[in-house]
DNA sequence: AATCCGGGGCC
DNA sequence: GGCCCAGGATT
């Protein structure tokens, strides 16, 4: 069995390629899950879908992709919109630049395209947003052109099943990945190739106790003739998580709850939260809320009373969030939009990521005669 | 090439 | 608590 290193996938046997085509194609037709957006081949439900499945899995992606084309039926309606909108529907689903770039793209569409998904790479690609993952997925599963559309779960595939030890996480490997994807991709049918490789991948070829006994591609797996399937792929690089302090303020105006917009840039920009600072953790060089609130909004506040502490996880983050109930003394002379002061009732007008969202929940639950005895 | 950007499920 | 991700943009 060959081990197919760097550059020597061209000498995948032909024949190989052929059973490999074969089997998939006639196992994704008879196997797969029934999904929302398998339901057609609209280009704009693939582009939504597509996205919304980066980095995110299929059971959470559904309520969000049904919810969307109800709300943005076509790309005109998307393009059309306020970004405020966009990200109301998008909100909990992380990654919001995500949103945004399907807002921009969505515009250029219209702008650039007449209003219609291209259909050739080279357009596909001036598309904010869309990859090169992305769009071999929606010129092979829209347009059923022969693309690669590689993603983990494809390169998981691949790595065993020619044995490929090279580095995922390297760029390098994961070209060589998307080489591999269009030498091989079925030219009778690109879609079901295509999705059915990830489709593998999900239900088959897992991360973990991959399900080797009901695979179509048992006899051409490189890595289930060696046995070494558990071990592959191989991927070295391993983020240091960085745990940061957050203090956030709950501040009261009567019953009213200060929020602001975060910056523009970073983490959760430009979503709404309560006023929030962060700190590294074993560094004392941070300001206090108290004190940012006064020095960058002049606004005076009651000392601090500590309610509760939580923690939050991002992917490379840690947050260890203190929480403080305050109550205005004296008003901000600043006229700023993007601060307001709003009812409980009224949070879900405004897009709060999950992290902020679970704070305001546990609020919630304390009742208002609390906060006046502060 | 390295870094940033969420969130939830699983063990 | 640590692991896994259906990536793309920015620097």
């Amino acid at each position: 069995m060959t081990c197919y290193t760097l550059g020597a996938w061209k000498n995948i046997n032909k024949i190989k390629i052929e059973n490999i085509q074969k089997h998939l194609n006639l196992w994704y037709e008879k196997n797969h899950r029934k999904l929302p957006w398998r339901e057609t081949n609209n280009p704009y439900y693939i582009w939504i879908s597509e996205v919304m499945l980066q980095q995110t899995r299929v059971d959470t992606v559904i309520p969000y992709f049904l919810n969307f084309i109800n709300k943005f039926p076509n790309i005109e309606s998307l393009a059309y919109a306020h970004e405020e909108e966009v990200l109301k529907m998008w909100e909990g689903l992380g990654y919001y630049s995500r949103a945004k770039n399907l807002h921009r793209g969505a515009k250029v569409i219209v702008e650039d395209f007449n209003g219609n998904m291209p259909d050739t790479l080279e357009e596909i690609k001036k598309i904010p947003g869309i990859g090169p993952y992305t769009a071999g997925a929606i010129l092979s599963i829209a347009y059923g052109k022969r693309a690669a559309a590689v993603d983990g779960n494809v390169m998981r595939v691949f790595s065993r099943l020619f044995y490929i030890k090279e580095d995922i996480a390297e760029s390098k490997t994961r070209k060589e990945m998307e080489k591999i994807g269009g030498h091989v991709v079925s030219p009778q049918n690109p879609s079901f190739f295509n999705q059915g490789l990830m489709e593998l991948g999900a239900l088959i070829c897992t991360p973990t106790s991959p399900k080797c006994i009901a695979c179509p591609l048992f006899l051409e797996c490189s890595a289930k003739s060696l046995g070494v399937q558990e071990t592959l792929p191989i991927k070295k690089k391993k983020p240091k998580v960085k745990t940061v302090e957050v203090e956030m303020a709950i501040v009261y105006k009567k019953k009213k709850l200060l929020i602001m917009k975060r910056s523009t840039q970073g983490l959760l920009a430009n979503l709404w939260a309560v006023p929030a600072t962060e700190r590294e953790l074993n560094f004392e060089n941070g300001k206090s809320i108290r004190l940012e609130l006064e020095e960058n909004y002049g606004m005076k506040v009651t000392e601090g009373k500590f309610q509760f502490e939580k923690k939050h996880i991002f992917t490379h983050l840690k947050w260890k969030m203190k929480i403080y109930f305050f109550k205005l003394i004296e008003e901000s002379p600043i006229d700023d939009p993007e601060i307001k002061w709003i009812l409980h009732d009224e949070i879900e007008k405004y897009v709060f990521p999950t992290a902020f969202m679970k704070i305001l929940k546990e609020i919630e639950s304390i009742k208002a005669d609390e906060v006046c005895k502060l």
